[in-house]
DNA sequence: TAGTTTATTGAATTTAAATTCAATATTTTT
DNA sequence: AAAAATATTGAATTTAAATTCAATAAACTA
């Protein structure tokens, strides 16, 4: 393995770690020496790798919403199944992939308060609202989901699956609920 | 009006100030000083009211748990009526009565995460999930519920509810939706 | 292998924000 | 109105955490 790819790596279990510790106790609750010690590493020595605290957040949040981008792609397949396959793959992903549910809960997160500035900024621009919104147009008007501004139904039923995200994220007792709960928030 | 009286209209302007400032920008994004000149007061003055910001959380956080206390008295109205009801109150205080609303998200704030340990531990403590499970039971039993732990339903119901509170408490676009919406969460 | 570059540490420094404090103004009491 | 108590300010201090740095070790290059 090259020098560089160790580099890559080792900023990678950083950017991992750090993500872990943000999403569970929160990004100010969050010394560097905290993620320095879990990586594990010196406290010096995370500032090889980056300059800051709230850089180090914010190329976090830069994957997320990059991430976030591929969201869009999925607008094509049927409106009925779009959420229903959605959640079940987060909740999914949850156990096995830690990376995405944590990443999904930093973003949501970002985009309210208790973080930087600048965080903000690129976490809203990146917001999936939008796109489901225009899935959910659809679904009216294939007459499965509920009247009402289809933007104002998307804003609803993110903040829907962040609060039960964060809840997951902090409560080991709470296990996902079935997705079919939340679609009824949509469903006529 | 006497001294005291004085003294504790001052010290409610200081709890109201921060309970606002802190669910916009979160406990951490604001500072002492932030508090002190939107009351407005020097920065010094406010620690003649309270010993530290952390002391000033804390009291707002077990405000916040008595208040939550007095959910469980409403147990006894029949469970097709309590969430409609409770619902359309809160987002109805959302406008009239900031503190309710504000409290409200604070409060889920602090059993999250983001916050000193200790608020997260009062916070907790004083958490409705029980009672709302109970209601929930009930209404399972009346058939009108769908089936499901109750417990787990009650914290899938109150995490949507504080994911759309903490959605309105950021973003001022966003109108309160239809309680129906979200009490779909629980109906058969 | 000698020399150069990169990784690593932990202690020293800086910084931003909380907290204290001495000085002054205001209100209450006698 | 003088004395005592309380309120208020803003500058000085403290503190906790981020950040820098000088020194050392390890890895790579030629």
């Amino acid at each position: 393995m090259t020098r560089k790819e160790q580099k890559e790596e080792r900023r990678n279990a950083i950017l991992m770690t750090a993500l872990d510790l943000f999403v569970k106790r929160g990004y100010y609750e969050t010394k560097i020496s905290d993620i320095a010690s879990a990586v594990p590493m010196s406290t010096g020595l995370l500032f090889h790798y980056f300059g800051s605290k709230e850089e180090l957040l914010i190329e976090l949040v830069k994957m997320g919403a990059a991430a976030t981008g591929s969201t869009g792609k999925m607008a094509d397949i049927p409106a009925s199944v779009f959420f229903e396959s959605f959640l079940s793959q987060l909740f999914e992903y949850s156990k096995a992939q830690p990376w995405v549910f944590n990443m999904f809960v930093l973003m949501g997160q970002a985009r309210r308060s208790g973080m930087p500035e600048e965080a903000r900024k690129i976490a809203l621009s990146a917001s999936g609202i939008e796109d489901t919104a225009k899935i959910i147009k659809k679904g009216q008007k294939e007459g499965i989901f509920r009247k009402g501004d289809p933007k104002l139904l998307s804003t609803c039923f993110w903040a829907t699956v962040q609060g039960i995200m964060e809840e997951m994220a902090v409560n080991k007792e709470f296990k996902a609920p079935d997705p079919e709960w939340l679609i009824a928030i949509l469903l006529k």
